[in-house]
DNA sequence: CAGTATCCCAAATGATACTG
DNA sequence: CAGTATCATTTGGGATACTG
């Protein structure tokens, strides 16, 4: 829960699942979250060795995220709570899907 | 997230796997917990409809907590969940059980 | 483009003591 | 036994503005 317990640590993940990103394609992927946030959970999750940060030193500044290894080890999780809480939304009467980006 | 995203739910949950417990019972399962703590998250998986308490009229008092059908749902969830972290403990070089009960 | 810096607030948690 | 009450503290997160 320490890794993906943060509030789009597991969104993150999920949007990771499909392939690379850069910076701005997550952030509008979860447009919940402020470039502070986004910026600290991303750090997070690299520590972690979740993803990693590819950097290119070009201008303007390019970024790229992936998941490692270690990181694809988590996405049978990330699926199963996303899908779960798909169910959850349903029985509470909500069904929303899993591209569900907050309020 | 919302529903397991606190810090003892998934724990408690967790201890509920193998059926029915008192509220002692949890609490030496997961001794961290103070009692407020401890009924505050109770109190939340009741309302999400995950557990169920059930109170008898006797003195001195008797509850039984257990997981609602809809809770098993979040069983194989739990799990994964628990054996990833086992995972992520070896290969972070601190191989620690599931019954980690933290620090 | 991909972030940082700074300030602020609300929610979550902890400690301790108490009660039907 | 199974909690509550009260108070203090920590942490997470939001808003906004700025930068290499």
């Amino acid at each position: 829960m320490d890794v993906i317990g943060g509030k789009y640590n597991a969104l993150i993940v999920y949007e990771l699942i499909n392939g690379t990103r850069r910076y701005h394609e997550i952030q509008k992927a979860v447009p919940q979250a402020t470039p502070r946030m986004l910026s600290k959970q991303l750090k997070e999750l690299e520590e972690d060795e979740i993803i990693i940060r590819t950097l290119y030193p070009v201008v303007p500044p390019k970024t790229e995220y992936s998941l490692t290894e270690f990181g694809q080890s988590l996405v049978p999780i990330v699926e199963a709570l996303c899908s779960w809480g798909e169910h959850y939304f349903e029985v509470a009467g909500v069904p929303i899907p899993c591209t569900y980006t907050g309020s």
